[in-house]
DNA sequence: AACAACCTCAACCGCATCAGA
DNA sequence: GTCTGATGCGGTTGAGGTTGT
């Protein structure tokens, strides 16, 4: 926002010692802030943030600099203009996963956690609470629907109604993505294996019994 | 034109987890 | 096994922009 609503004051800082905290500039980064950033990132490598903001001369926490590299200075970052297909995706994703938001972010190349948890809480949750509402009302209307049926529609509540798009080959989908690719948590950490295997699990148990 | 209400999103905070000593 | 610093994550805040009255 505008350069000029920068301002030092005293901040609760993780990366000081308690008892030793420093004036440390906070607020929107300016072009030259995120130039010498980037040019130490450039020969040290993004790690060792404390090092990296004192490197730079930055008068900010190393939490701060990491913020800005991963959200905005990293290559390979796309800035707005999320598309259907994204939006798509993030909203059977979080389905499925919840406010995981690097989880969801991992798996939409270039977007940030940030952005995406961002654009669900100013978009998606108020479409989603529209699309609740309008349901609730056509189910007063009449409720017919076979218990099969209600099965279908606890799935897809769950699971963003992957399953239906795992069998019928994203019929109703905007976006296609590689299905293998899209479960592979291969490369996550044991804590969100054990998560996503444990999710598993209980929606198994759910189709049992149904 | 002036003001209020609402919206967006960059940045901060607190906590959890990881990794190395 | 424990401690400590670094890193990562999700929730929240607030400045600035936009829209409505």
């Amino acid at each position: 926002m505008a350069e000029e609503s920068m301002i030092k004051r005293e901040i609760k800082n993780d990366d000081q010692p308690a008892g030793k905290k420093e004036m440390m500039n906070r607020g929107a980064w300016t072009a030259e802030e995120d130039r010498k950033l980037a040019e130490v990132i450039e020969i040290h490598g993004p790690k060792r943030w404390k090092k990296i903001a004192a490197k730079a001369g930055l008068d900010r926490c190393g939490k701060s600099c990491r913020l800005r590299w991963m959200n905005y200075l990293r290559p390979n970052i796309k800035r707005g203009n999320i598309t259907d297909q994204e939006e798509d995706l993030i909203l059977r994703l979080h389905k499925l996963l919840g406010n995981r938001w690097s989880l969801i972010a991992g798996r939409l190349p270039g977007r940030t956690d940030n952005e995406i948890k961002n654009y669900w809480n100013s978009h998606l949750s108020k479409k989603i609470n529209q699309v609740e509402k309008q349901s609730e009302g056509s189910r007063r209307e009449g409720s017919r629907s076979t218990k099969r049926r209600r099965v279908v529609e606890k799935k897809g509540e769950d699971m963003g109604e992957v399953e239906d798009s795992k069998s019928n080959g994203c019929e109703d989908s905007k976006y296609e993505f590689d299905h293998d690719d899209f479960f592979d948590f291969s490369n996550e950490s044991p804590l969100t294996l054990e998560w996503v295997s444990k999710f598993l699990e209980v929606d198994n148990k759910l189709c049992e019994l149904s």
